[in-house]
This record gives C-alpha cells, structure tokens and sequence, in this order.
DNA sequence: TTATTGTATGACAGGTTGTCATATACTAAA
DNA sequence: TTTAGTATATGACAACCTGTCATACAATAA
C-alpha cells in the first residue's frame, strides 16, 4: 500500500505516476516491468518513487486494490441478474468479462490481472477473503449439495481465472470459450455417470 | 535444450553445472535464481555457461524434462494400482507426490517444480502432451460420462500439481488435503444435488 | 608441424534495484 | 519576519544482474 507521502500527493501527481504504472504493466509482463522505466514515464525521481511505495509489488498490489472494487460489483451484479444460480452466473462472467476486455471498456490494466493472475490470484480468491462475503447474499445454495459454499465459490472463481487468462491469451478462441464451458459443467454436474438409475 | 557441447562434456562436469543448478532452484523462487549464483556454484565461467544454455529458462526446461520420466513412470503405475480408476488414482497421487518430497526422496528440485509450476505447468498439462497418451491406456473411462477423456485427465492434473503446491507451502497440513480431496470429489460429482431422485 | 575445430575465459556494455546524504519546499511558532 | 521544524524531492551510488564477444587455450586431424 502506498505511504502516506503518496496520499498527501495532489491527485494529478498520484495519477501520472498511476498511469505510468498500468502502461508498464500492460506493456510487459510483471517480471519485466521495471520500475526505472515507469519513474521515466511519470518523471519523478528514483528516490520519491521509493517514498512511495516499497517495491514493484507494492505498487502492483495497490493498482490491484483501485480496481477490485469494479470487480466485487460487476460480480454481484450478474449473480442478481442469474437470480444467484452459480452455473449460470460463472458462465456469464466469462462472456462479461472477456468482452469488457476485448473492448477495453475497463482499464488495460484489467488485461494483466488476468494475464498475469498467478500473481495476483491469490488476492482475489484466498478463503475468507471480503469478496465472498461481500457477494455470498445473492447465491442460491439450495440446489447445491450440503459442503463449504466458500470453498465452492473459489473453485469457481478460479476457474474463471484461469479461463479468462486462456481467453485473453488465444485472442478470444471460441474453442477456449467451449473448454471453460466444459469445466464449469464438470464443477457442477460431475464427470462420473448418475450412479443410480430409475 | 543444452547445446551439443554441454552433451559433450564429460558427465562429471554435467552433474556439477546441474547440481548448481537444481540446488540454485530450490533455495530461491525462480524469478529469483541468478545465473551468477549457479557458475559461480558450478565454477564455470559465464561465458562458458552461455555455451551450454541459452538463458535460465532453457536451463529449467532441461532439469524438468530431466524428473519428466520419473513423474510419468509414477503415475501410470499408480493408476494400475487403482485399476484406472481417475477418482482413486487422483486421490492416491497426491498423497504419494507430498510424502516423495517430505522425505526428499525425490531430488530437491521436484519440490520447486511444485511450488513454481505456473511457470512449468504447461509442461505437463497441455493437452497433446505425450504424458496423457502414456498413461491414456490404463484410465478406466467406462464409468464416465461422454466426452474428452484427455481434457478431463489434464484437468485433474492440474488440481493436483495446484494441491501438491499448496501442500508444500503450508508444510503437508491436514486441511489442505481434505481441501484437495473436497476438490477431487466435486470435479467426480459435481456441486449439485441430483436432479431425479428415485 | 600446421591447420582446423571445439572449448573456456573474463572484461565489458548496458541494464536493474534500493539507499542515503543532501537540498528544497512548506508550515507553524516566536 | 525570522526561525525552527517537518515534509518532500533528488540523483549519485553501491551492488547486483544479464548476454556478448574478442581472445586464449586445447585437442585432433592432415
């Protein structure tokens, strides 16, 4: 998180040194982005950028914390529309969110996070975290077989992750879309056959 | 892939660079892992190095198809001993794999392979991958529902090298397990209720 | 004995990060 | 208005990293 020095800054500063950071980002991966190369871009010295922030993590994981908060709610709110059915919701956010990117409606930072999630995953789908209480209201448990809802809904979300890095990566292949698919049906449905028959 | 010289060089001077190496890859994360550390381990010059391998990478890719054979010899014969049955063998595998690296019976490098599979897991997953058509004639597919067999073994495969990862971060505890073990049987059953009861 | 080919070397250029003494700006009290 | 104190900005610096390349050395064949 950024240091106070940061938070005192005048909101342009904050934001050149900002989008100097999701340019580098979205440029490279997160290994290669350098940071002498986003203080260039923001043209601010070495030593203020370090009174700002620890390290290149630091700083990614609050660019992380500035979109999250789209994430959370864009969430809940296709949970609502899917009146909280997980197949169905967990299907559409793959749709949702690939198309936000594809368009670039959202920030090209957005592509990162999920170019990069392996990274970054963990913040968005370690158990206990505010997302699932935060959008645990509005999921329909009553078809699901009796279990740890949480864990469930980090299955899922991981899934998705993963699912949308494929996307992004294979430039929104409609074969990687029918993969995703097929695993959220194996999430929910089972690979084995119905054991009892009528 | 090494370059014809390293295959050259007697097979003391190969184990001496690959000792480095493997001993380099366990103390640091990969992104961590110097060049530097490892000839200077190894006490080759770094030109010398640059002859053998292209960069870091290669070198990694060379240690991991070096444990390849092992990690598939193992697994198809685990899935004998299961008589091909995804769920059990799925089951028995990660027990086997944690309890291989707690003991260290296997070297000290299959546990970063683990612990940093996101940047190797493709290595083993993606499908075409010989590994599947290795171990495809002892899956038993009888009991499954229709569809892509190799899919659905990758998919396992995945869960499990993500278990095997988090077993080894929080040092083979109890709950990550039934975790792994929830996982395996919700990708067997599914989340929902059965539809038809009879 | 002389080419030729294979192998080894370390200095080098150009990159990175994090620190720190110093300089400057701002703010509040005397 | 001057002074003291605090907040912010700076770039030189040490210490690392990587990949290259001219050069040196060995081994082998003519």
């Amino acid at each position: 998180m950024p240091s106070k020095t940061f938070l005192n800054l005048s909101s342009e500063k904050q934001k050149t040194l900002i989008d100097a950071a999701l340019y580098e980002f979205y440029k490279v991966p997160y290994t290669e982005a350098s940071i002498n190369q986003i203080i260039l871009n923001a043209h601010i010295s070495r030593g203020s950028f370090y009174t700002y922030f620890i390290d290149k993590n630091d700083l990614f994981g609050y660019l992380l914390e500035l979109q999250k908060q789209k994430v959370f709610s864009l969430t809940k709110e296709v949970f609502l529309s899917c009146d909280g059915d997980i197949r169905e919701s967990f299907l559409k956010l793959y749709d949702i969110f690939t198309e936000k990117i594809k368009t670039n409606d959202m920030a090209l930072f957005l592509k990162n996070i999920f170019l990069y999630f392996n990274i970054c995953k963990e913040k968005f789908t370690r158990p206990g975290h505010a997302f699932y209480l935060y959008v645990k209201p509005v999921i329909q448990s009553s078809q699901l077989k009796n279990g740890d809802l949480e864990f469930v809904f980090h299955l899922f979300m991981h899934n998705l992750l993963i699912g949308i890095t494929e996307a992004v990566k294979h430039q929104y292949d409609d074969t990687i879309r029918s993969q995703y698919r097929q695993k959220v049906d194996i999430l929910c449905y089972g690979i084995y056959k119905e054991e009892n028959v009528c």
